[in-house]
Order: structure tokens, then sequence, then C-alpha cells
DNA sequence: GACCAGGCACATC
DNA sequence: GATGTGCATGGT
């Protein structure tokens, strides 16, 4: 019952949408960049931010890791918690240049659990930010979950309002075959279902997904 | 001016 | 273990 709403859900969305393009990043080092500075911020922040980064020719790991942190966190201002982001992304870089040689390459070798594990111990790296690394720049077939992903999901009862993030993620990666095109093009559809059609004490008129059953009530 | 946005860590009880 | 709070910019 819970595997057919996931699949039905799933086509809705993408016949009504289409294809999303995730993530919005040219280049590997860029999404890696990307879901630290997305963090509680609006993707149009974090543009700004990275353009920045790529005014500046600083827009690669190996740049980032060389730039001090006072500079870094000038250059990522628009995108808001600057000096916390700022921190963390350094984390993020001394952690893959001191026990990964700063290879991207490297740590795309390991299996995708030990990897999880060691991107979770990152202080900074949740578990959001950490599956977004491993599926969009890491192509790891790991389902992402965010704040959408609980909208939408309680709305519709597929879950109850007090799981945690695991328990969503199962939700979906036990539902679905383990494939990275659709992890990657289900979560892109859900933010641009929240994005436009799920928001907080909204109703959800217009959504592809109103005939199915659903409620507004809950919420976080 | 209030509210929201693709979280996370830490303090406190 | 649950709950509250700081972090900050920019759009609606």
């Amino acid at each position: 019952m819970t595997r057919e709403k996931i699949q039905q859900i799933y086509e809705l969305l993408f016949e009504r949408f289409g294809q999303q393009f995730w993530w919005p990043g040219e280049t590997k080092d860029e999404i890696i960049v990307g879901a630290i500075l997305t963090q509680n911020t609006n993707w149009q922040n974090v543009e700004k931010a990275i353009a920045n980064l790529k005014r500046t020719s600083v827009m690669s790991l190996d740049k980032l890791h060389a730039l001090p942190q006072d500079e870094l966190a000038e250059l990522i201002r628009p995108a808001g918690y600057y000096n916390i982001k700022a921190k963390r992304l350094k984390n993020f870089l001394n952690w893959l240049f001191e026990q990964h040689n700063g290879s991207v390459e490297e740590i795309m070798s390991m299996h995708t659990d030990n990897l999880r594990e060691e991107l979770l111990s990152i202080n900074g790296i949740g578990r959001e930010t950490a599956d977004s690394i491993l599926l969009y720049a890491l192509n790891k077939p790991v389902f992402v979950v965010d704040a959408y992903t609980y909208r939408i999901a309680t709305r519709h009862h597929l879950i109850e309002p007090e799981c945690d993030y695991e328990q969503l993620r199962s939700l979906f990666e036990d539902n679905l075959e383990s494939d990275i095109k659709v992890f990657n093009e289900y979560h892109a559809l859900l933010v641009h279902t929240g994005k436009e059609y799920c928001r907080p004490k909204a109703r959800c008129s217009g959504c592809p997904l109103e005939m199915m059953p659903h409620t507004v009530e809950t919420e976080f």
C-alpha cells in the first residue's frame, strides 16, 4: 500500500513537472560547497555566494582549502550564517585533505556506509548535508531527506509526524529501486513541489498530489 | 515588519 | 532523551 503510494507520487510529480536537472551545480566541488551553504537557507542566496567564489576564482576544493577562513566567510556572506558555514566548509576540507589526500576520487571509491559515517563525524555535516553530497556529488544511491520531504510525507500520511530522519529515509529507500537516477529526480521533485504547493500553513491547491488523501494539519 | 528558507550543534533540564 | 536556542542573509 505504502509502496504503491510512494511510486504513485513519483509518477504524478514527474508527469506534471518533468525532469528537474539536479543538482544545480556544474562540478562535484560546486555541489559539495552548495550542499553546505544551503543549510536552512534559500537557494537564491547560495547562488550569490557561489557567484562570489567563481568571480574570485576560488570555486574549487583546492583553492578553498588554501583560502583563510575569514576571507572565505566574507565571500559566502550572502548565504547567511556565514561565519559558521565558513567553519563547516573548513572542517570538511581539512578532513578531505588530511585524511584522503584532498581527493574526491579517493572518497568515491569508499563503501557508501563507511563514507557516510565519516562525513557525519565532521562537525557541521549532518544527515541531509552528508546525503546530498553522497547522492548528488558522489553518485551514491542514498535518498536525501529534507524539510519538504517531511512535510509532504506527513501531510499525505505516509509516515507519522514523530518519525525521525532515518525512518523517513528508509521509507523511500525501501520502497523504490536503489537507483541514483530515481533518487536524484524524486528528491528534486519533492523540493519543487514543496516550494510551490506545500508551504507551511498554506492550502495545497493546484498541487498534483491534491487528489491523494491528505491534510495540512501536520507540521513541524 | 513578520515570516520563511533544500540544518546543525550545543546547552540545559 | 526531549526541548530550546544561536547562527544571518535576502525575498515575499
